[in-house]
DNA sequence: ATCTATAATAAGTCTGACCTATTTAACGAG
DNA sequence: CTCGTTAAATAGGTCAGACTTATTATAGAT
């Protein structure tokens, strides 16, 4: 019921100022932050508080950092970073399997597609038709047409218009991809890229339910392959 | 496609020696690490390196810092609260609203309250018990009352068997108990126990169809209430 | 004009000191 | 003998300053 109120360590007070500024000025993806041994100066504080502000901040996906002269501290947008590597600690502990990631998937992504089909903007539109017509452009290299059927699954949930059902896929769905053994076959990818169009169709067609129907289909096939295959890591 | 293969810094390297020394031993909650000057001996690196790395794991719900005797590094099995805090981030960066996390809640409790309903264990039963038996002792204390029954969902989640959607759910749940204000009311606490008492009986009958519907409306009449009485921050 | 040292920058690491919170144990008062 | 006070010990928290390393821009050489 109530927080914990522990005296806080500098670093956290310090992370949590960084972040409140990143927020409160809004400042966009890139901005870059005064450098360490300047913030130690601004706060008043020694270097190495800020640095481990810093690595909250890093591994949180709020700034990312790089060395060198054009080098600092720059506000990122991995918001859905943490997620993703929550679950993955979570199946290094043993306590979650490929099926319970899979139910995840099963539960949200038809829902969130059938959101897309309702709420899809203009943009989100253009990005898809992009996609498709980038993937056209390489029918013959397997590498790139995966690359475009995994980014149809994130660009459909973006447009669902929830961030929060939509980080959860894409954390859900990346950690999947990481944990299937990467193999590529140029007739699997074009099969899966012509599904994606026609899904892609049916949702122009103002059909959400059907669009929903299908891409429980597309993860069922998908997830029978794998399960065929076994081409689960470990 | 490819992993960054950046070449990494010693506390990202030494957080993730520690993580993997956790998972392969299976450490219990609550397991005493080394200390950190012990740690930057074992290592060979310096204390500075050991306390990045802390705050990584630290942020990271793996492990909890206590000072003075006694004191030192443990494990700890934080794993929805980096998730917590992303959508949090989420939040403060105006990304997603109050509505967002009702709908992700009411896309995934209610299946989960169906899995619960096939799936609960005889100990998830027993603390389902014990959860009212407590909360029938307190009948005139409204925070009691309250707090059993914020418990009740979050057992329901741990009782799906999916550790995924329950870790998920937990995250918006709490981050959404988080975001109302918190007005006490024994009536409408006791009137949520009754029902939720009720959502137990229909579980146990072997409903899970039911449980489903059930605990959707309950959902929505809090989302209603809320709504009504406008008691979100801010 | 292109390639190659070189200097400059900012993060990464190290050392050793000191501060502070917390617990245990010793001690003295009642 | 018990209770409360105090002191020592422990382990994290903070600091200052020096040095290392990766990265980029620039100046100089071919």
């Amino acid at each position: 019921m109530f927080s914990p109120l522990r005296k806080q360590r500098f670093s956290d007070q310090i992370a949590e100022l960084i972040q409140k500024k990143i927020n409160d000025d809004k400042l966009v993806i890139g901005t870059g932050l005064p450098s360490e041994l300047d913030m130690a100066a601004e706060f008043q504080v020694s270097r190495s508080v800020v640095r481990e502000a810093l690595r909250i901040l890093e591994i949180s996906g709020l700034v990312y950092i790089k060395k060198g002269p054009t080098g600092g501290i720059f506000v990122a947008n991995g918001f859905h970073e943490p997620i993703k590597r929550s679950l993955n600690n979570l199946m290094n502990s043993g306590n979650v399997t490929f099926e319970h990631l899979f139910e995840a998937r099963l539960l949200i992504e038809p829902y969130i597609a059938r959101e897309a089909a309702q709420n899809a903007t203009k943009a989100d539109l253009k990005q898809l038709r992009n996609l498709f017509e980038d993937a056209d452009r390489h029918l013959d290299d397997p590498k790139l047409l995966k690359q475009s059927n995994l980014k149809f699954h994130l660009l459909l949930a973006r447009a669902s218009g929830n961030p929060v059902l939509s980080i959860m896929l894409e954390s859900v769905f990346e950690l999947l991809v990481e944990q299937t053994l990467d193999f590529l076959d140029l007739t699997l990818e074009r099969y899966f890229l012509n599904i994606h169009k026609n899904i892609f169709e049916v949702l122009l067609k103002n059909n959400p339910a059907k669009v929903e129907k299908l891409i429980r289909e597309d993860i069922l096939d998908v997830r029978n392959r794998i399960k065929e295959f076994n081409i689960v890591k470990n």
